[in-house]
DNA sequence: GGCAAGATTCAAAAGTCTCTGAAACTATGA
DNA sequence: TCATAGTTTCAGAGACTTTTGAATCTTGCC
């Protein structure tokens, strides 16, 4: 296999790999590009190896910036802004933990609180309560065991934790 | 709030969440409304309750079961199938993990795997080649840790594990 | 076998999410 | 100040996903 159908490979599978974790499909391509690029590239940069609009481009690359997984890299000299990929993979986890934690689990939490005070005590309302109870106490402790991940460093997760679950 | 609209609340907000974890709306709401409810419910309750047609019902029924999510009860002397939820909330979140990891997980790690032996010895190549490896590394540890995660019981995983970490 | 209740399938329709591209905007430096 | 290189926006087009509903299949009973 060459380098250049080793890098479409895996700018495919990642750009998959991306779409089913709650980034677009060419958020995580445009990602996997800037990994496997050894120096910053500029946007004309990805809309060329990508094949994909200026607009697209910018929107995508906005948004990697505001999820940390990219980062702006000015040239001295050079008007253009070029950009460079975050390369570890914890830290690349860890803030995708961080956004779908604020997007998905804590509207739940929310909902679960105001849900948890419905009116009546007739059996179905109190097997209502009970289960409403139960996920909420699972989703409490789910949420502080991501906090505590998510505040735990590169080196510990990768090389304690992870090594301790085994 | 009302048992009424707490439910419906609930299984709005199920749904909304289901959708960004890789299960459909529908089937997130068709197992919200199963968890609600304290007696099986057959294929056409749900029709009536989520307002969905037959054909949907049916196919996000078996999606749900597939997932081991939803269980079929049997009433006896009905022919009639009737549907009951996982309620074990550990057991959700381990048969999702379980279905993403396959899904997901594997073929990059298929992919991964090809592309580490790309041709040429050249910079460009051998930092294709190191980004490869690095990732490689950090998603077998994760591969191996789900594993050990899913094989865990309930009892481990909510009483000991979560409060080992926090 | 014949029948009906119930379950399943799938092509077409509806709905949702993403991308394009041209126009508007902004920053730089002469 | 103006010209220009570069960036951002957004309405409409297009791609992809989900849902519908009628036709088909299965099951159990007489």
């Amino acid at each position: 296999m060459t380098l250049d159908e080793g890098k479409e490979s895996f700018i495919q599978s990642w750009g998959t790999l991306g779409s089913s974790w709650g980034i677009t499909r060419t958020m995580a391509q445009i990602h996997a590009l800037l990994l496997v690029s050894p120096d910053p590239l500029s946007a004309e940069d990805i809309m060329e190896e990508l094949q994909i609009s200026r607009g697209n481009a910018n929107m995508n690359i906005r948004a990697l910036i505001d999820w940390n997984l990219v980062f702006k890299k000015l040239k001295t000299g050079e008007r253009k802004e070029y950009f460079i990929a975050e390369k570890d993979m914890w830290q690349v986890v860890r803030n995708i933990i961080i956004q779908r934690k604020k997007k998905d689990l804590e509207p739940m939490l929310k909902v679960l609180n105001e849900i948890a005070n419905v009116e009546g005590d007739d059996p179905e309302t109190e097997e209502f309560k009970k289960v409403v109870r139960d996920i909420k106490l699972f989703s409490n402790k789910a949420d502080s065991t991501l906090d505590t991940l998510v505040n735990s460093d590169s080196n510990w997760f990768v090389g304690t934790f992870m090594n301790m679950i085994k």
